[in-house]
DNA sequence: AAAAAGAGAACGAACGTTCGCTCTTTTTAT
DNA sequence: ATAAAAAGAGCGAACGTTCGTTCTCTTTTT
């Protein structure tokens, strides 16, 4: 008989260097246990096809205690919604730190592939995708957050457009739709899964990114 | 009381040319006539999201009825997969028509475009790609259609290359994968439906395209 | 002692599917 | 040609299961 499950609290990792944790850690530490919990059952089954039991299975959590935390389950996937867009949105903060559009453009993306593909993150973002399309609520979740990332993206080129860096094939207004859809797709497809090595997938963005944006001088002659 | 269902066989219209349908006919019509239904509530709801009952319903047909044609919900799902893959496959038959490849890669692409986004196709082309992520009978459907279009691309892009009409940025293994990631990003997301005009669709796509492939030389001085 | 957290049985609804039945069409026997 | 039999098509109630959620009760923390 292994394991039964007592009532009452549930038994953490003891953080020797600290105190018991306060009502309100112990609160943000549940929350996020099931988020996690409810992530990875999403992975296994999307959205639809998890079920409250198997997350409250994947979370050690019997189904009361986890409805003191969520009062649906609507509320979980926009809260893993919302945190991974958010995730997305950091992601490519640190882009307009680079001088180069390419160059930033590029190397925020491909950390971002690497981060999806290395954290089996990508049936995630095609759940998202896909629900977007079909259910309001995570639409605008989804929307709000994307919009985000390409504001971002809107500024950062436009600036090298004011520069003279660039001379796009067309105005930013239908580009960077665009390259949000090819961001998109290179996320769902997870080329390194299929034997695609990280500086072949580099090598494409890199060229297709030029081909948009049509750099008209070199940034920095020490890269290619 | 309007329309209430009477037992017995249900009344199509008549085609008044020709006789009554036989029997093997009027199968293959009801077949068709549950697999719209279905298309219809999978674009709306999803494969996991919509329900028998719903089907039943949009397709005029009781699930005793339904159940005549398709031993389960999976049968339907995989039927409707196959058929959609099969209408991708064929839609790219035509491409080895043009003689010049990018001509050839950007019209047929921008024929599914058009296609997908006026029928409304988009939401099945991604919850087939979602699905195909965890669940291996779809991927097994999907990947086998999804692998003779890549074929299709493939020979038509060897072909080119052994002309010495393009110089790719990398071999065709890595190639032809980015190629299908970056159309089903623009499947899934819809430009069209974010004011994004065919034309500059076209531009940026026959951009990316050449960048991939880099023809040597122009083609048909007439077009571009 | 009060409040919060948790367990787990239980709820009604909805799910995919089956069943028994009626009606229609086709085949067979006369 | 006609009647009987068989097979096919359809209906809709009902099946057992599982779903998301709630409820009651106990244990732990404040």
């Amino acid at each position: 008989m292994e394991d039964l499950a007592l009532p009452g609290q549930f038994e953490l990792p003891v953080d020797n260097d600290s105190q018991a944790p306060s009502r309100a850690e112990r609160r943000d530490q549940q929350i996020q246990r099931i988020l996690d919990a409810a992530k990875a059952c999403f992975i296994r089954s999307g959205f639809q096809g998890a079920s409250m039991h198997q997350i409250c299975a994947e979370a050690g959590m019997s189904p009361g205690a986890l409805y003191r935390y969520f009062p649906s389950k609507e509320a979980i996937i926009r809260a893993i919604v919302e945190a991974d867009r958010k995730q997305d949105a950091e992601k490519f903060a640190a882009m307009d730190k680079n001088p180069c559009v390419v160059d930033g453009i590029v190397n925020c993306a491909m950390d971002h592939i690497r981060y999806t593909h290395e954290n089996g993150n990508a049936p995630i973002f095609a759940e998202i995708a896909t629900e977007s399309l079909r259910n309001e609520t995570i639409r605008e979740i989804g929307d709000y957050c994307m919009d985000e990332v390409q504001h971002q993206f809107r500024n950062y080129v436009q600036a090298a457009l004011d520069r003279g860096e660039i001379d796009p094939v067309v105005e930013l207004d239908a580009l960077l739709p665009m390259m949000m859809a090819i961001g998109q797709g290179l996320a769902i497809n997870g080329l390194p899964g299929k034997g695609v090595s990280y500086d072949r997938i580099e090598k494409m963005f890199r060229a297709t990114t030029a081909a948009l944006l049509r750099p008209t001088r070199k940034c920095d002659p020490a890269k290619n």
